[in-house]
DNA sequence: GTAGGGTTAG
């Protein structure tokens, strides 16, 4: 035991009073002398505050020092032969928020044999507590070994402690134990039962157990409405509390707070509203957690301003409570009213952080996510599986691989749990980022997938120019046994365009009915139209259009018209034009690209004509715009952009490349420049194309060798796709441009797409 | 002498 003086000090009322309880109680083994020495003997510092009234050690110790100190005398006067002293003690370690199970176990292990069932329950308790179910279930056999019988406080405590990983097959082995001990009918072995069943995600043996229950305990319900809360069931949770309230049981606050949980989740406003009407007309108590749920049932389905009022009548708020409000505002997209809050907030946790990361890559503010994200990580704030997530969707939209491999490491490092939603974020970013191989590592190492896992690994292996790997994939998705639904398809359709693949494109279109009974919707149509467009068969493409069994929307057309720019089919591209523009005037990207395939087959009066329309109508081009990421910041490019504090360089870069590029053959294309004016101008606005910029500051922020990564948020442009290629080849540089729609990987000249884009 | 089960936010 350490000397007392290194200990924090106790006040010598809360000594004196502690003893004089052990004398109240025990007065019969300690005689008055022994008192008043202990309490005269102490050296301590003493504070004169006031101390609750004390009963026991458990509940006047505060603290592992204090206890220690406490200890410490006694032993000096021979109290803890005194074996209900040393179970106060154990007690103490066992229960108390600052106990220690070290030290708990040294003294356990003094206590003679036969040690009693309580003493064994007190350890058990003491092993969940501190989430060490092993020690609890090695407690427990040592236990059986040395033939104390387990009594009804044993598997309570026991089954208390475990989770998913110390399994399920371990709880089913106890659930055996307690059938042979005979509690199987005791209320709350029970519902310790439900509650392990449930925490392993094993609902049906969880409501198997409820179901021969007496079901006469509001808690036994509760215990099994939260377990279909936890695995998400939220609409049994609803069916269930019907149920209790027909065995005329009385719901308490927890069973409310479970209930409008389910509702918030199921967007129930309508029960949702009975159950706030209910506490309002049973007068019960508002707790904070029931105000909290009831908030957080307004914020889900929309209704802030009841949430709003609800927070400002609260006489007591916790950080979920500010957090609701938060994330309230950020599914209404009201990114500004969340921030406002955000930024008042007494105290925020990772919850909160992540909430209001979250709400700025909903309104595709990525940027702002990672600024919020390096700020949370100044505050000392851990990120978890949630936040990794968020940032993992940020750096996939930015496509900034360094940050997010930056997570990756983190995700390693600080054993974060990473499961299936981690998986598929860090594939995504991955493919995003145009890193194939690392996104295929990660997908390897899985130990689930989910429908979304397979997904990712189609769409991205389709977007990097592997469309076969990527129907190789949808194969071996179906061998796995998992059920494709309409996105994969999207995703195997999305494939079958990108390389090319007509025939294998009409099959699975084909077959996504007539064998896995998913109805194609208008995104399929649109993908089928985009695959038969893009290879050429534009007629067909019309034909698809026109037999559709619904109304073909703007992408549909849109997708035809695309198809009509990498053709030069005026006629049908006018046609669709036309179509789009009636369902979407505002549209500027369809002038776009009308004027495209106007300047390409050289119709300089149509396209004088639309260019007056255009400006007439206040359409404006949206402005092209590149990314790149360089030591973790992500930098941005805009056409003919001035503003980069290193703009001066770049330029003289993009110059001497441009020579460089010329000797080596390279003449700008500018067929598919429709400013009307004079040729050297079109080559100079070539020339100051986002990507270019991008590209130019990339050669001179990293070293010989280092691949160069841009995002752009158009289409890359024929011509810009030719430098690319001869930078490649040029300089031994690897390029990686994700643009709109897919990636080009530049590599000794060539890229990726085969030039199909 | 003595210890047991349930709840809210991303």
């Amino acid at each position: 035991m350490q000397s007392s003086a290194m200990l924090m000090p106790i006040s010598r009322t809360h000594f004196v009073r502690t003893l004089k309880i052990f004398c109240k109680y025990y007065s019969s083994i300690l005689n008055k002398n022994a008192i008043s020495t202990m309490a005269s003997s102490t050296s301590l510092s003493y504070t004169s505050r006031d101390l609750d009234p004390p009963f026991f050690i458990g509940e006047t110790c505060k603290s592992m020092d204090q206890l220690k100190q406490i200890h410490c005398r006694t032993i000096k006067i021979g109290l803890t032969k005194q074996p209900i002293f040393l179970n106060k003690i154990i007690s103490f370690c066992c229960i108390n928020e600052s106990g220690d199970m070290d030290h708990a176990l040294k003294l356990f292990n003094q206590i003679p044999e036969p040690k009693s069932v309580f003493h064994w329950n007190t350890m058990i308790k003491g092993y969940s507590r501190i989430d060490r179910p092993k020690h609890g279930i090695s407690m427990y056999l040592d236990m059986l070994k040395r033939n104390v019988k387990p009594d009804n406080f044993t598997f309570p405590f026991l089954l208390k402690g475990f989770n998913r990983n110390v399994g399920f097959s371990c709880g089913k082995e106890l659930h055996g134990h307690v059938v042979k001990f005979g509690f199987a009918s005791n209320a709350f072995v029970q519902n310790a039962l439900i509650h392990m069943y449930s925490l392993c995600g094993q609902m049906e043996i969880a409501r198997a157990v409820f179901d021969i229950s007496c079901k006469m305990d509001v808690i036994t319900w509760n215990v099994i409405l939260t377990g279909y809360n936890r695995v998400k069931q939220y609409d049994e949770t609803s069916k269930l509390f019907r149920e209790m309230e027909k065995n005329g049981l009385i719901p308490t606050s927890v069973t409310l707070v479970s209930l409008l949980s389910a509702c918030s989740k199921l967007r129930d406003l309508e029960i949702g509203k009975r159950v706030h009407k209910h506490i309002k007309k049973c007068e019960i108590e508002p707790n904070l957690i029931l105000e909290n749920a009831l908030m957080d049932l307004y914020a889900a389905c929309g209704e802030m301003d009841v949430a709003v009022g609800i927070f400002d009548g609260m006489k007591t708020r916790d950080v979920i409570s500010w957090t609701t409000i938060v994330s309230g505002f950020v599914n209404k997209g009201e990114i500004e009213l969340a921030r406002n809050y955000f930024d008042q907030m007494p105290e925020r946790d990772n919850v909160s952080w992540t909430a209001m990361i979250d709400g700025y890559i909903r309104v595709n503010c990525f940027k702002e996510a990672l600024v919020l994200f390096r700020q949370m990580q100044a505050s000392n704030i851990r990120p978890d599986e949630f936040t990794v997530v968020s940032i993992l969707t940020a750096c996939a939209h930015l496509g900034a691989l360094q940050i997010g491999e930056w997570i990756k490491a983190y995700i390693d490092r600080n054993k974060v749990k990473n499961d299936v939603f981690v998986g598929n974020a860090l594939i995504d970013m991955y493919f995003k980022c145009g890193s194939v191989a690392k996104a295929q590592r990660v997908f390897s190492e899985m130990p689930r997938r989910d429908k979304f896992t397979w997904t990712a690994m189609i769409v991205g292996l389709a977007i990097n120019g592997h469309g076969e790997e990527a129907l190789g994939m949808f194969s071996e998705m179906l061998r796995a046994s998992i059920k494709p639904d309409e996105i994969t398809y999207i995703g195997v359709l999305c494939a079958c365009t990108h390389a090319g693949m007509v025939d294998e494109g009409r099959k699975c279109f084909a077959s996504m009915t007539t064998e896995h009974g998913v109805e194609p919707n208008v995104a399929h149509y649109g993908c089928i139209v985009d695959l038969l467009g893009r290879a050429g068969h534009l007629q067909e493409a019309c034909d698809v259009i026109k037999n559709m069994p619904m109304k073909p929307n703007s992408i549909v057309w849109g997708a035809l018209l695309g198809g009509c720019r990498v053709h030069k089919d005026v006629e049908i591209a006018e046609m669709a034009a036309k179509q789009i523009l009636e369902l979407d005037p505002e549209n500027g990207a369809v002038y776009v690209l009308l004027c495209n395939i106007y300047a390409s087959c050289k119709r300089w009066d149509s396209l004088h004509e639309l260019r007056e329309s255009m400006m007439d109508r206040g359409i404006k081009k949206t402005p092209g715009c590149s990314l790149i990421e360089m030591n973790g910041v992500v930098h941005e490019f805009v056409a003919g952009d001035r503003s980069h504090p290193q703009s001066k360089e770049i330029y003289l870069k993009l110059d001497n490349m441009t020579s460089d590029l010329k000797l080596a053959g390279y003449s700008p294309d500018t067929s598919e420049v429709f400013l009307d004016i004079a040729e050297e101008d079109k080559e100079s606005t070539l020339y100051w194309h986002s990507e270019k910029l991008a590209l130019a500051f990339g050669m001179i922020s990293s070293g010989p060798g280092v691949t160069i990564r841009i995002v752009k948020n158009l289409r890359m442009c024929v011509d810009c796709h030719r430098v690319a290629k001869l930078v490649s080849t040029l300089y031994d540089r690897e390029v990686i441009v994700r643009d709109r729609t897919r990636f080009h990987h530049f590599r000794l000249g060539l890229c990726s797409c085969k030039d199909y884009w």
